[in-house]
DNA sequence: GCGTAACCGAGACGGTACGTCCAGTCTTTGA
DNA sequence: TCAAAGACTGGACGTACCGTCTCGGTTACGC
């Protein structure tokens, strides 16, 4: 009994994988997630739908694999502007400053998360898309394993070194103490309890902290 | 531009809603919010699918209703139990206890919330609805306002009375405290990250009070 | 086991009768037979629904009953002018004018037939009645009882006439001689097989009277 | 402005139209025509709905091509067993018999017409399209040219014969004429207005014949 | 003159079918 | 041989009416 024929993905064409993305994106840009449809995205691509089908077993996987490759290209765009450019450091991209003062680089890059939650146009996809994960296990594993680990690796980084100055106790795992800073935000984004806000966000570092460094 | 015409909710039947409220309950229960629909809702109450657009915008909005009616019966029951019984309280009904030592008390709340999120046959709707409302921000309006909000209160009230007791600083927002604590469990929960264990509740707690306590 | 429970007529509303034969009217006028519903005349009549069904059995039994009123609204209303007038004879309201010459008097009848089936705004609606009671065998028996007999009875009055006169021979049957010379009109208005003209009500009258008269 | 966008009819399922006319068919003789649904036929066929209403405006068009393709079956079966058998004509099939006796030929005809009009099985379908053609204008149209006309035309054809032969004065339009011995039948048949029997059938051959033939 | 029975407007109810939309599969055609 | 195109079955969607029912209120009859 052969398995369910895995369609040979060295032929595959690459023009409509492409396409695809862009459509995706688009739809979802201009008419929210919920409202997208795969026959949408597959007329928008100019692109059967047997196409879809045939390498994404859910709208949501396509849009999951748009989004990443979205973030790819701009991340290869930033490097290529970085390389020629100056050196600066941002924290999507290339980790969390530090300057040593751990609290100031965690509400720098706090405030600018926040600031990037706050944009309806940016954040609704990814809204969606976490709502979906949420649902769907296979989906959120992939979202976390994909969108969300690399960006908490940072802080993991970040925390360590803060552990190594002496900023933070060395008894304190990385792993959680950064849930308990981005797990409040995000609790906001997603929930919409109250205001997203750099004071918020300021606050949360304060008290935080507060628990993980060595007592003076 | 007159509104749409809202039915006299005078002449409800009662008998129908609470057959709806059944009928939800018992098919997400049994396949899932996802293959739950508001016909086969219909059909299970014996009821015209009119009777369901007449009273909720969507199939999310009649869960929310049938949750909070289940929700409000049991604690109705509870309270009766309670008043002929002992004066135990319990988190999700009446209160944090207060035994004046806040760390033991929010493990133990903690703890039970842990074991309510890791029954999968329990918390499932749960997460189907707070994703739903994720996406449907009317709907997670009326989630947080109804559900989630009693539940915040209880956290308040309990850090306040720590603050009276002097075993929080007095400087202190409970509101942002409550979810240095409440927040990297959702988070846990809701994206799968790692487990979520009883051993993770407890960490939450020391790392956050040793943020909130005086230095000693 | 006692019958359905008539209601008692004697108590009935007549501003609500009226009420519904003016907003069966209107709307059949306004929107068509087929998208006229008995919802809608409740509505625009200001009637509940039940006042439509206590007393009628269907939609096409109102319409009916709305016409006859109507029609008996417009004869009585003639027949005052009448009174007060000359004494003119028209086909619809009194008769088949009687000059002694047979095929003037029918194709002035028909060609007055004619016009008044070519004008769409009055035909409409009675074609949506003889569709309906083509289907339905109860609707169809009072349509021609109570619409179409009485019409048909001028006919074989004039034509009993003729007889009398010798313009047509004693061995015809009038009641069939009279569909010789409906029918035909009657068949072109109602399946559009090729317009309806005055040319064609002489043509008919001219074919059907040589069948019928005596040889000269 | 683009038109409601065609489907590719050389891609068009045969199985599923089939099986459509037969379920159509089925449906109409066992519950008549208005208990049958679009819904109804679509189940009994097998079929989605979604493939009735991309080939057909309405349940009455379904009908229309389900009759059209009936007939075409059937007499593509008569005219196989016709050309291996004798060389007979029947009025349905390929014509009006011409045996010289205009008034003989017809009754036979008439007579055959009144015995399948009365034929409550056979008729009912047809007389729930008729009524439904009446009201809308398009169906009619496609009734009086797809079923009627062919009809109409066997007439023509034996009627100019008949002139020809000198059985009927040249000056008479065939068109005419023949309605003056069609539509008393149908006229009775659609308005149910006195029973149709043989014995009518000869009547209205011989009053309108009378009229048509010359002088003697 | 006073119940009381009935009709009345109103509209919610259980249903049925509508016509639309999309999921996911299958088939045909062209490159 | 894969991809585009799109027709197919299936089924939920949300709407519109159906015909029944229940609810107060308002007549108008019979005691």
């Amino acid at each position: 009994m052969a398995p369910p024929k895995a369609p040979d993905s060295t032929r595959r064409s690459d023009r409509s994988r492409r396409a695809i993305y862009d459509a995706a994106l688009a739809l979802v840009g201009e008419t929210g997630y919920a409202k997208t449809t795969i026959e949408g995205i597959a007329a928008r691509a100019g692109v059967g739908k047997q196409t879809i089908y045939r390498w994404w077993p859910s709208k949501a996987a396509v849009l999951m694999e748009a989004f990443l490759d979205l973030a790819a290209r701009q991340s290869a765009e930033a490097a290529g502007g970085e390389a020629a450019g100056a050196g600066a450091t941002d924290a999507a991209g290339t980790g969390i400053p530090d300057t040593g003062d751990l609290a100031a680089d965690l509400k720098l890059v706090l405030r600018a998360t926040v600031d990037e939650l706050n944009d309806p146009a940016a954040a609704a996809p990814t809204r969606a898309l976490t709502a979906e994960g949420i649902v769907d296990p296979a989906l959120g594993a992939q979202f976390v394993e994909r969108l969300l680990d690399p960006q908490i690796q940072l802080y993991v980084t970040r925390l360590r070194a803060a552990q190594d100055a002496g900023e933070v106790r060395a008894d304190i795992d990385p792993r959680t103490a950064l849930e308990l800073l981005i797990a409040p935000l995000t609790h906001r984004w997603l929930l919409r309890t109250l205001p997203l806000t750099h004071a918020y966000a300021d606050e949360i570092v304060d008290y935080a902290l507060r628990g993980l460094s060595p007592r003076p």
